[in-house]
DNA sequence: TTGTATGCGTTATCAT
DNA sequence: ATGATAACGCATACAA
């Protein structure tokens, strides 16, 4: 019992396999009279026909896929945003093809080639860096990009991202309506437009505060972890720098202040406050739960399927790049400072 | 410029398609003469030749490609499971298609169906259900599956999962040795194997330490949720029943107990000791840390992979089952009972 | 060892 | 409005 195809609708129905497969086909259907077209689908109905992808995509060099590429699943932060971009796609008719670079370029490089050979439509990228030379070569070829919460140098590509500089704005005033002055940043790696843009924004959120931008209160961290955040942590308490509160990067660097607050002996929040970045799950259950700034992360992957599916039928449309709004979540790691 | 194919390969190397066809594929190298050969893998070279997989699959029937079938990616549980399963099936070859069923059963069977359509040479399956009719229709259909962290009643499938019993014998072994004899279990739901197993191995461990097993000590939780273990756990304390320790589940039900403990005002560890199942990320930073059972996750997926390549190799293998060994995390949700 | 011929299942271009 | 034919790119049975 082998499956059904195209031939054996078109044998039942008493027509020709093209009859069929124009009967069939919603976009030609109108080609075909009408009663033709219902015997055929009554057919294919019968014999529970179901299309083959494979030999459909071979045909018109089309998938109905498009490729999500992130750089690693394990990351609370894609999962959702996964779930957002898949949502949207299969309203669409679309499939997603998940795939995990690992930070990896030459990973990432193998893997994109493997999705442009199974013809996706499309690619859902969030693991851009500022300087992305594959992302370049992609987009010259003309391959049809959204990015996620990132952006690359020079390059002018539909992207969807959290706000953000009205995310660090918030927690920086949240932090100066506690009565906090000196306040650090522990920056995410410069080498990210994410980190890059969060440690200006937080400049410009303590001069429009009228507060000093001091660089020695900002310590860039090799990576989004939590072992370098712990790691810049104890670098600045090391220089002796005086400050009461703590603007991290993103949660996990965040997290890793606490450890290093455990090592120390230092109380959160009574002796440093500290604000993290996307509320990462479970936060509430930490010790003390994270203060922090939360990403419609499920929103920002639907925004993004939305805007690639755009750009998939509307080719020529000017690129267009949404911000999606914070909030902050007010927890236990921040307080009034001691004195 | 479009993309080579087989036939500008050919070309390139004065030599017939199927000839290159042969000389370009290991398996049939063998068949073609040395020098031609090289004279092939050259021009594929000099071209960037990569052979079109949609081609080959409709050819072949196969698609270098299994299909991941996970209930949920958003459950920290499974993108390492995930990341075990594409490194192995990566080093031989093989791509993973991963799809999220939502936990709902239609959307379950479409994705299968798309999946199966895609010609995928095999299924892991991490979604199963104990009452689970797909997967036995899919299986009198001979595709190949791996079960990860269930198993279905009345099917023999090769699956992979964690030791339950002994996970659940080293939580129980710890608590009676910090003197707990009154142990009350916040069962996972009993549609589940895992969820009943869990139960069982825990009124085993019960009777092994000499303790009686309660009835009145098991709450079974209807999914494996905070609010649910929340809920759980409020149903129990309500009945008056008396004890100083829960074996939770998993650990998303210790951590509703958490929420309790804030509810009512209850001091963990000092009243009531908890321990989880599973160690979910980010365990030693709540509050308090949870003790946990520790899972390879990793090595699960990878195992899973492995299991499914064989099963492909070898259609006619007895299936196996591999049970991974866990170990326990002690941290400060779990002390001496009070009196 | 290599070439020839054919077909996987579908759709696009003709012709009728 | 429908049918005939070819082609997408590849692999394989068969012939030479």
């Amino acid at each position: 019992m082998t499956t059904p195809t195209l031939r054996d609708v078109a044998q039942l129905a008493g027509v020709h396999p093209a009859t069929a497969s124009r009967a069939l086909n919603p976009q030609t259907r109108p080609l075909v009279n009408a009663e033709t077209a219902r015997k055929v689908l009554r057919a294919a109905e019968s014999l529970g026909y179901q299309p083959n992808p494979i030999a459909r995509s071979l045909k018109t060099a089309r998938s109905s896929t498009v490729g999500v590429v992130i750089p690693d699943l394990t990351n609370p932060l894609f999962p959702p945003i996964v779930r957002g971009i898949e949502d949207v796609l299969t309203t669409a008719g679309y499939n997603a093809w998940i795939v995990n670079t690992d930070n990896d370029a030459g990973r990432e490089e193998a893997l994109v080639e493997s999705l442009r050979s199974r013809q996706v439509e499309g690619l859902i990228v969030a693991t851009a860096r500022r300087e992305h030379p594959l992302l370049v070569r992609l987009h010259d070829q003309g391959v049809r990009m959204v990015l996620v919460n990132r952006k690359v140098d020079g390059l002018e590509l539909p992207s969807v991202a959290a706000d953000d500089d009205a995310g660090v704005a918030l927690s920086v005033a949240h932090l100066v309506a506690l009565g906090h002055s000196r306040i650090a940043h522990l920056a995410g790696p410069q080498g990210t437009s994410t980190g890059v843009n969060r440690a200006r924004a937080f400049r410009h959120a303590m001069i429009d505060h009228g507060l000093p931008d001091d660089p020695a209160l900002t310590v860039e961290c090799g990576y989004w972890s939590e072992s370098e955040g712990a790691l810049a942590l104890r670098k600045l308490l090391d220089t002796g720098a005086e400050f009461t509160a703590v603007v991290a990067g993103n949660d996990l660097i965040a997290l890793g202040c606490y450890d290093v607050f455990a090592e120390r002996g230092i109380e959160c929040p009574l002796q440093i406050s500290v604000v993290g970045f996307n509320e990462m799950p479970f936060l509430d259950k930490m010790r003390p739960p994270l203060t922090t700034v939360a990403i419609p992360h499920y929103e920002i992957g639907g925004e993004a399927a939305r805007l690639l599916l755009d750009t998939i039928e509307e080719p020529e449309r000017h690129p267009r790049s949404v911000l999606m709004a914070p909030s902050l979540v007010v927890r236990a790691s921040t307080a009034r400072p001691a004195r």
